[in-house]
DNA sequence: AAACAAATCTTTCCACTGGAAAGACATCCG
DNA sequence: CGGATGTCTTTCCAGTGGAAAGATTTGTTT
């Protein structure tokens, strides 16, 4: 009942590769790190409802259950390219470092330049939010948002109370503006308002005269 | 080829239905509000993921592909689900109005009490925005958050030039701010910060005081 | 070097999805 | 009564993610 098969060809190849000239083997090497790139550049093209596990790894050349061994399931692929994102986000807003005016539109303007990613890595029902992967980028991300609260030195030795009621509603607010923000825009739910402006406006000058518009980021 | 097949059974009744003692006939009489209410409760109960044509239909007591000649596809059920959803918004921040800060606790206090109606309200993937139900619900309800162009009167003839720059960036902020922390809330986002709280705190709690944290909504 | 163990990838299969196409049934309208 | 029309069902199809087991390469141990 079971044809072992495989067409005569190279015993020694196993994919046909393409684009390629290089000859595909039986392990691939770095397979993660080429499904990883394959969905990046499904993503960024066709969008996060794209991203599934036969798209991914036809592009890689290799068969759809191949991906299992290294990320155990789609979430946990998804997992670590949402990951690689949060890092990106990271960069921009350390690069821009400065004011919380400019880090606010460092996350806005993120997400303007990479609105699939963007959207990704806030799906929580695609992703695997406890990966260790996700995990440890979400919360460098979001300490770096809101700073670490603030430790007592008692006797010496370190330690802190938690955050601090007044810090946390603020760093809410700031959070849940530019999150908005970026969501809205990167949606397209701020169009129709665009196209009812008096004097013609990009999407990218409205949300940052609305960061602008926000005494604290004043 | 074909079996005209049907089981013997009682012939001037067609589904088995569920639950009730009604006999469901062939002709269901309101179809698509069933079909919409038990989307609703499958929504509630399950989320926005377990929103597929054949639980839904299932669920109605009615083949999965009877959804198609009301609503078209899924996402035309979807869409008009979401309006419902919409509407409910809009009604929540009428009830509510007065200052902005209560519109504003009133559209993140529906998102927090619906949570998962308030995401599919958003998910523009699986809806259609171009649907007319959909359209109007939403000009209705985002209307009312920004108000309406001034109209100018020339002449006695009114006409609008359309939103001024300012207005359109503050309306901007005002709506990315509940949106964003919404959308943070509902999606657990805050609860990492939460669990750090110095003094413990609800999530309704710590979004109101981050409302009331930005100046203009003091 | 040979034999064995472990890692990596493929093949095959399964349950599930949304939708197209066509048939069956009910109701309405002349 | 007799279509015509609207409504629902049956059947089929191309997809999806993943489980299970086989094939193949690499590493490890003797």
């Amino acid at each position: 009942m079971k044809k072992p098969g495989k067409r005569a060809g190279e015993p020694s190849r196993a994919g046909n590769d393409r684009s390629t000239g290089q000859t595909t083997r039986y392990h691939h090497g770095d397979l993660s790190g080429a499904l990883l790139s394959a969905a990046r550049f499904i993503l960024d093209r066709d969008g996060v409802s794209a991203l599934g596990l036969r798209p991914v790894t036809r592009a890689a050349g290799v068969s759809h259950t191949a991906a299992a061994h290294h990320f155990g399931d789609l979430a946990g692929l998804l997992s670590e390219l949402a990951a690689t994102g949060l890092d990106e986000l990271r960069a921009a807003i350390i690069s821009a470092a400065g004011t919380p005016r400019l880090i606010a539109e460092a996350y806005v303007f993120y997400a303007l330049r990479h609105p699939h990613m963007f959207e990704l890595m806030f799906r929580s029902d695609l992703i695997d939010r406890t990966s260790p992967r996700y995990r440890n980028a979400a919360s460098a991300l979001f300490a770096m948002l809101a700073g670490s609260p603030e430790v007592s030195d008692h006797d010496g030795q370190k330690e802190t109370d938690g955050y601090d009621s007044q810090d946390a509603a603020r760093y809410t607010a700031a959070w849940g503006l530019v999150h908005g923000i970026a969501v809205l825009a990167t949606d397209g739910r701020l169009d129709p308002l665009i196209s009812r402006l008096r004097e013609p406006m990009s999407r990218e000058d409205l949300v940052r005269q609305a960061i602008l518009s926000v005494p604290p980021f004043l």
